[in-house]
This record gives C-alpha cells, sequence and structure tokens, in this order.
DNA sequence: ATGCCGGTGATTGGATCCAATGCAAGTGCC
DNA sequence: GGCACTTGCATTGGATCCAATCACCGGCAT
C-alpha cells in the first residue's frame, strides 16, 4: 500500500508551502509562473493550480489576469486569526485528549523541554509548532484539525518576527503555560487542558495587538 | 470602477458552487472533467483549476490520477462541523452587531418573519441562511466570515435534508431562538446574542447527533 | 513640470495535443 | 467456477502553443 502516487501539482503545492513557511518567499513578494516553472521543475500548468490551491489556504493573493503575491497580513487581520486560534485550538485539544497515551505524553514533555531550552527564533517557531501538534496528535483528521493546520501556516511569518521580539520575560511566560498545559494533560484533565490553552493563545494575542510595528501599512 | 473581469476559472467555481448547493449535483456524484467542460462551455483547463479550489472549500473530493465526486460527510464529519460554528459564528455576530444600524436591524426582524412563516424545505433553507447572513453583514469581510460561509456550504445538502425530517415543535424552537436573538440584536446585547446563537447552533446539532439515517456509511 | 494617452513588452489565461494512469472487461489457467 | 493476469479504453495530468490582459514607458498637450 506504498503512497498513491503524487501528482506534480501536489509536489508544487508541498514545495511552494515550504518556501513560503522557511521565509524564502516573503510577504508582498511577486510569484510569477514561469519563474517557479523554472525553479521546481514543472510547467506552468501544475504551477496555476498550485497557486489556486495556496490562494485557497490563504498563503497566497492571487488578481485575475494581474498576478501572484505571497499573502500578507494587516495587524487586525493576524489578530483576527488568533481570536479564532483562541476558539478552535482548545476543542481539539478536547478531541486529542483522551487518546494520548502515556508514551505520547513522556513525547510532549520531552517536546515542552525543548522548546524551554531552545534560545534560536527559527527554531522555535519549529519545536513549538511540534510541541502544540503533538498535543493534537491523537485528534481525528478531520475539518478541525486541518484549519488549525491552516491558522498557523498563514501566521508562520508573523509568529517569527514576533518571536524575535520576545524578551526574557515573555519567554518565561511560555514556559509557564506549557509546563500547566503539559500538567493538565497528565492529568487527564481536558477542562484545565482548555483552560490553559485558550489563556495561552489569548495573551499572545493581546501581546501581539500592542505589536503594531510588525505590520506594514 | 465595473466588476474586474471574471475568469473563467472563476466563473465555473461559481456554477459548480451553485449546482452543488442547489442539490443538482448530490453528494458522491461523480464529476467527469470532459462533461463539465461541456456543460459549462470552456475547456477542461479552468474545470481543473475549479475543482481544486472546490476541493480546497470541501465542496468536491479529488483522487489523484483517477477523479472528482461532489463531498459527502459522514455524520461524526457533519457534527464537527456544527462545533465549529458553535465557536466561530458567536464570534462573527459580536463583531458585527456593533454595525448594525436601525434600517439593518429591520431588514433582520423581517427576514425573521420570513423565515417563520415558510413552510417549503428548499425555500426555508435559502430564507435561513440569509436570516443570519443579515445579522453578519456588518462584521468586517475578513477570514472568520469567509470560513463561516464555507460551513454553510458544505453542511447545505444536510441542513437540507435534516429540514425535510423536522416536525412542527423542531419549527416552533427554531422559531423562538431567531426571536431572541434578533431581540438581543435589537437590544445591542451582544453577550446575549452570541449566547443565543450558541445555543441555536448546539440544539441544532444535538438533534443531528440523533438523527444518523441521514448519512450513509 | 505634470497629467493624460497610446503603444509595446512581459505575463497571465485558455485551448489543444499528447502521455500516463487506472479501471473494467475478457481471457486463460488452475 | 473462481481467480489472476492482460489488454484496451475512458479519463486524468502535463506541456506547448496562442490569445487576452495588464503594466510600464515615452510622447504629447496643457
Amino acid at each position: 500500500m506504498g503512497e498513491t502516487k503524487e501528482t506534480s501539482t501536489g509536489r508544487v503545492v508541498e514545495q511552494l508551502r515550504a518556501l513560503i513557511l522557511d521565509g524564502e518567499l516573503l510577504p508582498g513578494e511577486r510569484l510569477r509562473q514561469e519563474e517557479l516553472a523554472d525553479r521546481l521543475g514543472a510547467s506552468r500548468v501544475p504551477i496555476r493550480e498550485a497557486l489556486r490551491v495556496l490562494a485557497g489556504q490563504g498563503l497566497v493573493r492571487l488578481v485575475a489576469n494581474t498576478g501572484a503575491w505571497v499573502s500578507s497580513l494587516t495587524h487586525d487581520e493576524c489578530v483576527d486569526l488568533y481570536r479564532v486560534r483562541e476558539r478552535l485550538e482548545p476543542l481539539l485539544l478536547e478531541q486529542s485528549l483522551p487518546g494520548l497515551g502515556r508514551d505520547e505524553l513522556q513525547e510532549i514533555d520531552a517536546a515542552r523541554r525543548a522548546v524551554d531550552e531552545c534560545r534560536d527564533v527559527r527554531e522555535f517557531i519549529a519545536l513549538d509548532r511540534h510541541f502544540h501538534s503533538l498535543t493534537y496528535q491523537a485528534a481525528p483528521d478531520g475539518y478541525i484539525k486541518h484549519e488549525v493546520g491552516q491558522l498557523w501556516d498563514v501566521t508562520q511569518y508573523y509568529r517569527r518576527r514576533f518571536t524575535e521580539m520576545q524578551d526574557d520575560r515573555g519567554r518565561a511566560l511560555i514556559a509557564s503555560e506549557h509546563g500547566l498545559l503539559v500538567d493538565a494533560l497528565m492529568r487527564g484533565d481536558s477542562v484545565a487542558a482548555a483552560a490553559v490553552l485558550e489563556m495561552h493563545i489569548r495573551r499572545t494575542r493581546l501581546a501581539l495587538q500592542h505589536a503594531v510595528h510588525l505590520f506594514d501599512g
């Protein structure tokens, strides 16, 4: 039951997504079809389909007959996305928690420690995402998990920028919240876990609301 | 400032979406590219792009090298979508309420009456959606409004099926909830409005959870 | 100088053509 | 008779070609 043979469009989607998430393509950057076709070794047809897919995911902005750009967010849009995360991620966590066993919980705690100890911004972004993903891993694949993934995707660039500005106090707060979250998970206390997670995202949103300077416009 | 000249892909997306929402294309139905190209008067290229877009919106299921089908939902998936609606729509309503003026509120109340009086299933679905859309109209266009629209889209077929099974008691409950919602809106009471709306969706979800027979599987 | 206008090149959008994949029917073998 | 295999066809995927659109630039008039 090996992989269903991947389509070229699918590969292009993954490659472009990776380039955007890694920050090699920055918000506002123009995406020319022919240039991408060269770079990714495909013709323009799968490129165009991929751009449409990524536009649907919010990573790319398409203007008819004109072109494609890497999406950028306004301050308000980004804050809005965090409000959505505040509401969806606790729900996802509740769906995941009952399925987390001893081994998964150990893995989660290890990931938490890795986040704590990390001082590099790019690595922090990856480790933090990995940590939260692990807490969601036992939730069924479906709309919510998919949507949460997209929310992380479209905000990734700004999370990185925001993390760059973070001081020790901010990092300490994150460490505390992650600690409380893991504790709740280990006790199987879904109410507490959801509450801590909502607070965690909410506090980040409020901090973000003061960081207007990260956004152009 | 006339319409930006629409692209062919865009038109196909709209036409296919309409066909699905109107129930002319049913969940599980196969979508053949050439057939659609004939029917909609375009070549296969914009059809393929449109199918990718609709797949991203969850209205179509694509399998590589095999084909496209109108999406169908399992019972669990549908219930999950309602849980998301429970969390997102109150948020959207809160964003809209402050922008609703006298005229809009009158229009909303008129729409509410129209829903109350309607006895035809297809018309009910349209009127109910129109009513709720009006309550959201003053919210800024953005991720949340867009996402909520998609949630209504992908559940449309099942809402219709569910409505068909509804008895007078169910209709009366909806009328009561809509009435309380409009009252809260008119008083500018966003807390009450959000609470009523959440209850409204939640109650529908619970009723839906007992309606397993609407789903194949 | 500034703002409007038209032409030209770069870029996107769509159609056709060809290749690749998968499914189904039919055949042979056990 | 049932099952695996093969062959052919329907359908999807990708590349190239051509048309349509837009942005940029220079010229002209005010």
